[in-house]
RNA sequence: CGGGGUGUCGUAUACCGGCAGUACGCCUGCUUUGGGAGCAGGUUGACCCAGUUCGAUUCUGGGCACCCCGACCA
């Protein structure tokens, strides 16, 4: 895909939005990713749609690696499924309400389990049925009493969420580590480190469950964290002390603050029970199902990738999630003064954009009437991994620079080459 | 939900019980073009409701919104 920064939908801001402390809100709404509508609600624009994109790719990719399908359910979730499970009466939803009537029907979906389990009830009937995993990258909505810190708290927001069905609490676990394995390969795909932690299961399950978290100071989690073997518990279950030697290793435990960008539950039978999901094993018994789910919240891993890699000027996208893959800069001299020297840079930037589209990638045109500064100013801010800036400097050997943004350095290099190092970057 | 803070163009601020001003931004044009360039012109604002008052952006009360801390975090 070829895009012409004129023709962006949205343009950078030079200010940072009124009010906005965390790093992720001010550089996303700055470049021009995001626009906030609410607390904690956000329209994605252009470029951060196509940043959410490459993550839901990434995240799809994983999740049929170890067979799950995907779906889609419905955000409005009647009334009836909730009750079935004990869920309508918790105070984390947004209760949907049509006008002229008084009570509310639905629920805007804020998980899936107590919908999914009912609907399984159809498929699933026989052991020779199981295992089933299947998932889906839907908006979820939460009546989040604080809402804050840009994406990473939202009251709307994406959600990948996975769930799983299973014979046996042993097929179960041999899943939920396979999800595990899978979550970490999405995460290090992202660019972000993460620590696999123990931590409770809220109002999901009561048995242990596992967090993933990245770690980060502006993490709303407290964990303890050995530094050897990176064995880590959240604080909330957690009987450790800062100090205290690590039972596995006796490494050192140390206390971090993390941002939980994924989470995964055995859920057992506690759904499977209330709606009364069994399937026939191989007696002829009629047991209960045992389920998993699991999640990945997309926008809140976007402002974490964007809390983890960003410098004073902006933000450094990882290759695997940025926009673009190469951001091409233009920087021309008067129309009037120079004709034949900006042709000649058009023919540069036309040689260009068709060498790197050959090798598919994304490339984005700075083709705006700006000055050079506001152009690297944008550059900067937008955190393309690769510019290539073509000018007048090159015309006479026809080379052009090639400019890193995570390490900030350039090279010249000639514009017959491009294609050669497109293959590297 | 408890606590704290803030509400005046997009941002930062000023003034004032009597026509709301400045800077930057933004838009248009011309001149510029390797780190947010110059000139000229233009654009945009008192969170809402009630009360006091001849008159409220200003004073009083209520509400709402946003930010931060805590609780919550399924």
């Amino acid at each position: 895909m070829i895009l012409n920064q004129s023709e962006l939908f949205a343009k950078t801001t030079r200010e940072a939005p009124s009010g906005e402390e965390a790093v992720n809100a001010i550089l996303l709404e700055r470049g021009g990713f995001m626009a906030k509508n609410s607390a904690g609600i956000y329209t994605f624009l252009p470029l951060g749609f196509r940043v959410m994109q490459k993550i839901a790719q990434i995240i799809r990719e994983e999740m049929n690696a170890i067979a799950g399908q995907e779906m889609f359910m419905p955000a409005l979730v009647d009334k009836r499924y909730w009750q079935k499970t004990g869920r309508w009466d918790l105070p984390v939803g947004f209760e949907a309400v049509g006008k002229g009537e008084t009570t509310a029907g639905f629920v805007l979906g804020w998980s899936h389990e107590d919908l999914l389990t009912d609907v399984a009830l159809k498929f699933l009937n026989s052991y020779k049925d199981l295992p089933k995993a299947v998932y889906q990258i839907q908006t979820k909505f939460r009546n989040e009493p604080r809402a804050k810190s840009g994406l990473l708290r939202g009251r709307e927001f994406m959600m990948k969420d996975l769930y799983s069905f299973h014979t046996s609490e042993e097929d179960l676990m041999k899943y939920y580590n396979e999800v595990a394995k899978a979550y970490k390969k999405i995460f290090e795909r992202c660019g972000v480190k993460v620590v696999y932690t123990l931590a409770a299961g809220g109002d999901f399950t009561h048995s242990f469950t596992h967090e993933f978290q990245a770690i980060s100071e502006i993490g709303e989690d407290t964990i303890f964290l050995c530094d050897k073997c990176e064995y880590a518990e959240n604080k909330e279950i957690s009987k450790l002390t800062e100090g205290d030697k690590c039972e596995k290793c006796g490494g050192k435990i140390t206390v971090q603050k993390g941002i939980e960008v994924g989470n995964i539950f055995p859920l057992g039978t506690r759904y499977s029970e209330a709606v009364g999901l069994k399937f026939t094993n191989e007696k002829g018994e009629r047991v209960p199902v045992v389920m998993g789910s699991y999640g990945i919240g997309l926008s809140r891993l976007m402002a974490t990738i964007v809390e983890v890699s960003h410098d004073d000027k902006g933000i450094i996208w990882p290759r695997s999630v940025a926009p673009f893959d190469v951001h091409v800069i233009k920087i021309q001299n008067s129309k009037s003064k120079n004709q034949n020297d900006n042709q000649k840079i058009d023919k540069l930037v036309h040689d260009i954009v068709g060498q790197l589209s050959q090798k598919s990638l994304d490339v984005l045109v700075d083709d705006r009437d700006a000055s050079a500064g506001e152009k690297f100013a944008d550059r900067d801010l937008l955190g393309i991994p690769v510019s290539v800036i073509v000018s007048e400097k090159g015309l006479t050997d026809d080379s052009v620079e090639m400019f890193k943004r995570a390490d900030m350095q350039a090279e010249r290099v000639s514009v017959g080459d491009i294609g050669k190092h497109a293959a590297n970057i």
